[in-house]
DNA sequence: TTGACTAAGTGTTTATAAGACACTATTCTG
DNA sequence: CAGAATAGTGTCTTATAAACACTTAGTCAA
């Protein structure tokens, strides 16, 4: 039996959530867009073998990645009895411009509107979007998919983006100030209209 | 590489969480208590391969298996390189008896109280237990630590012993009602004091 | 310079959910 | 028939979530 690991890169784009696929070269599933990913090596673990994947297929490192889930269904990949680890992970814009020049054949998609993608990748991203959007509640998840500093109205791009809705701008700032999540800095952007103030995570 | 299941198998006794153990025969960590669990099969998958070991190691099936995290860290097992994937069950007081004398060299143990465990089964118990403890809140989990029929009574004990404290009696019934995830019996138990109704879960 | 446009920023009210809290009722036992 | 044990029942308070609109600061263009 062998054991791969398969990782959900989210980014927000032009205030819509998206993800990073890979044009397989190989067979199976050759020309198919799949998640970044790949087979644990001998005497690695699993948590490594996602960051050393998702480092080789995307350029992307030192980010936080939370395993999924474990799919096992034997058939879900052709090549034999494959399961796999699967993983989310989140890098800001900023970031993401980086990771896409330097991988070969990746591409950003919004995840309402994917290609087909090869093995059962769509059940996974399914499964991750799920699991973001419900840590949204009780978590800080969306954090990284910000540079350090943002202003509000930026984290709460991202939180609509997560849940595909819209939030009401005052209940949303009174949350997170409340929460007490973020702290205000002492600079401001000048965003073309009025200046926003900046904020950062707290911790 | 190979793959195991383990699986944390919960009842309620004596108003306690409890999990079944099993005291390994073989090495590695003979005479130990452990998880029941082992190898995925060929072709088999691996939720499958959790049920299958359930079903083997203590008599229990038909039970509803939620898959709760895979251990990939080299070093858990001095077999070699053996990631595990874990789960959780529950069972009620009345099959759990069964299942006990059905399997050899297995008992059940308090979650405060419990020996020690081999490999890392400790830190899979702990994320079980914690997962328990959180779904409480939002789902039905500790419907299948009963019987089909209940009193409320017996379905805060449940509760209690899950989150480990004491919960109002008129708050956790006035709750359990209005969710609507009980419906009443026209049945009455004599428990040997005041009878108690009996109550059916929805759907 | 001024008017139009754009995004930032700010409170109150209402509805819903959660938590604290004590007594009566029924049955069995001695 | 008195006492012990568990079942069952409402109200008030507090906290949390949701709905809702206008003012302000800056840019750009006429």
């Amino acid at each position: 039996m062998r054991v791969t690991v398969d990782i959900v890169l989210f980014t927000i784009r032009e205030r819509r959530l998206h993800l990073l696929l890979i044009r397989r070269l190989a067979e199976p599933f050759a020309g198919c867009f799949a998640l970044p990913g790949g087979f644990v090596l001998a005497d690695e673990s699993v948590d490594a073998a996602a960051a050393r994947e998702l480092r080789e297929e995307t350029g992307v490192e030192n980010v936080y990645l939370e395993q999924l889930y474990t799919f096992g269904e034997p058939g879900r990949d052709p090549r034999g009895q494959i399961i796999t680890v699967a993983y989310y992970a989140m890098v800001p814009q900023t970031q993401l411009l980086q990771a896409g020049t330097d991988a070969a054949d990746a591409a950003w998609f919004p995840v309402d509107a994917l290609p087909d993608l090869a093995f059962d990748h769509q059940a996974i991203v399914a499964y991750a979007h799920t699991r973001i959007r419900n840590k949204l509640g009780y978590t800080n998840v969306g954090f990284e998919l910000l540079p350090a500093k943002f202003t509000l109205s930026e984290l709460q791009v991202v939180h609509e983006a997560i849940l595909g809705e819209p939030l009401d701008k005052r209940n949303f700032r009174r949350r997170v100030q409340i929460q007490g999540i973020v702290k205000p800095t002492k600079e401001w952007r000048a965003t073309g209209r009025k200046p926003a103030q900046l904020f950062r995570f707290k911790d």
